[in-house]
DNA sequence: CGCTGTGTTGATTTTTTTCAATCCCCGTGG
DNA sequence: CCACGGGGATTGAAAAAAATCAACACAGCG
């Protein structure tokens, strides 16, 4: 459904309609017939499953050169809406599949970038499933962190780089991503700031005070590619 | 990663290597060179996410004719063992790759494939990020069920077949993929059996007594193409 | 300058986890 | 055939985590 790459086939969109967004304006709606499929030109877009009783389980935030529309079915199982002021440039389905079934290397770039998205999903199924509160607020600053340094064009180890964080999107939206509520956000925060790991310097912009021991909290050492176990079998009660 | 599909492309598994396989047997470790692609001819397996301290995701369980062994990263960064007694087919990535390329129809089948994939693991962010235990243990029942129906070639809304199954896995198993521990799976069940919608039936089996019932706990209708809400913005507080 | 909506903090309740004890299924061996 | 043992499963009690309910702070905006 949602994301990264910058890639051969995004040329389909060279001749695309674009379309401007405001904050919280839905480009997507769940339920909706699935025709069209979206570059982020600029902004941040932000993607979500929502279920039957107002439940909503953000699945990801989109940037620049982000790409989002796949589904399976014929119908949108997502929605999408803007979080910044955006541009998009829209494409039908159609032309893409034209565009991809002629030339292997889009194809594989296609796939490739499907598999990212794949990846991503684990990640956050992972955080989701087994961290705590305070880890996975600590894996979204590091995220945000990540994704602003490539869509940068920086590279995402380069350490001193980027101390300053702005979240443009709301503690709810956090909160629906990480699965928790917006409450436990809050806290979490104020929790990690008094560990002396980041400081809330008013609105939706923080520091980051430590970084090395942001990422012992968060458990992680980077995305897209995550420190894994190598071999051994966890032996676990 | 895992999954779905009786596909076009599946026929590059005639020529492959067959591999049988014991309960807790690993196929693939999380870590290794990404050599090869799996379909499970048979049994189930299971796919997890390692974290670096034991902890684990379970990603999903595998049956016949599931396609296991993408991955974007030259390493798997999952591992897949088998749940029941297994038989497994590998083929080289080449050979995949080289399946592909030449053949449209084949292409977007693996893409649709993977789409599925995709989709399941947005099924697993939600029940992850959004339901409780309970729910959760629903969810499984009825996602187990679904998948049983499916590999069996009925209808998965066959309403009353197959109201017994088997769920061949550990709680533990079962703890790791719905992000709880498996006392809390215990509870669940024990929960839900009080509550008249199922009853466990001595060691890893039971029977389904309010297949209705168990679908408004889960709040969900089918799986893969899961009942979601039409177009209608949610408002929340 | 007050209003409104978002964010924070506090107190309490609920849910889940943790720790610990038992149970029970099942295979094994007497 | 039945006692025995062992690992998974269940249940109980206590602790911890997160959610809920409620009040307040603060920023942005008319």
């Amino acid at each position: 459904m949602p994301n990264d790459a910058g890639d051969v086939f995004l040329d389909v969109f060279e001749s695309a309609v674009r379309r401007e967004l405001q904050p919280s304006q839905v480009l997507i709606h769940a339920g909706d017939p699935a025709e069209q499929v979206f570059n982020i030109l600029d902004g941040m877009l932000m993607v979500s499953r929502p279920g039957l009783d107002g439940r909503r389980q953000v699945l990801s935030f989109l940037f620049t050169d982000n790409f989002v529309g796949l589904t399976a079915a014929d119908r949108y199982n997502f929605t999408v809406e803007a979080v910044t002021p955006a541009v998009v440039a829209g494409q039908s389905r159609e032309v893409l599949n034209r565009r991809l079934v002629g030339d292997p290397a889009a194809e594989r770039a296609f796939i490739r970038m499907t598999y990212r998205v794949l990846e991503n999903l684990v990640d956050l199924a992972f955080s989701l499933g087994q961290r705590t509160a305070r880890e996975r607020v600590a894996v979204f600053v590091l995220y945000l962190r990540h994704r602003y340094l490539l869509s940068q064009g920086l590279s995402p180890t380069a350490d001193d780089a980027l101390l300053t964080l702005n979240l443009p999107m709301s503690r709810l939206d956090i909160a629906d991503f990480l699965g928790l509520k917006k409450e436990t956000v809050s806290r979490s925060f104020a929790q990690i700031e008094a560990a002396g790991l980041l400081h809330r310097t008013g609105g939706r912009d923080l520091e980051i005070r430590d970084l090395t021991g942001l990422r012992e909290l968060a458990g992680v050492l980077d995305f897209a590619v995550p420190a894994r176990m190598p071999t051994a079998r966890c032996e676990r009660a």
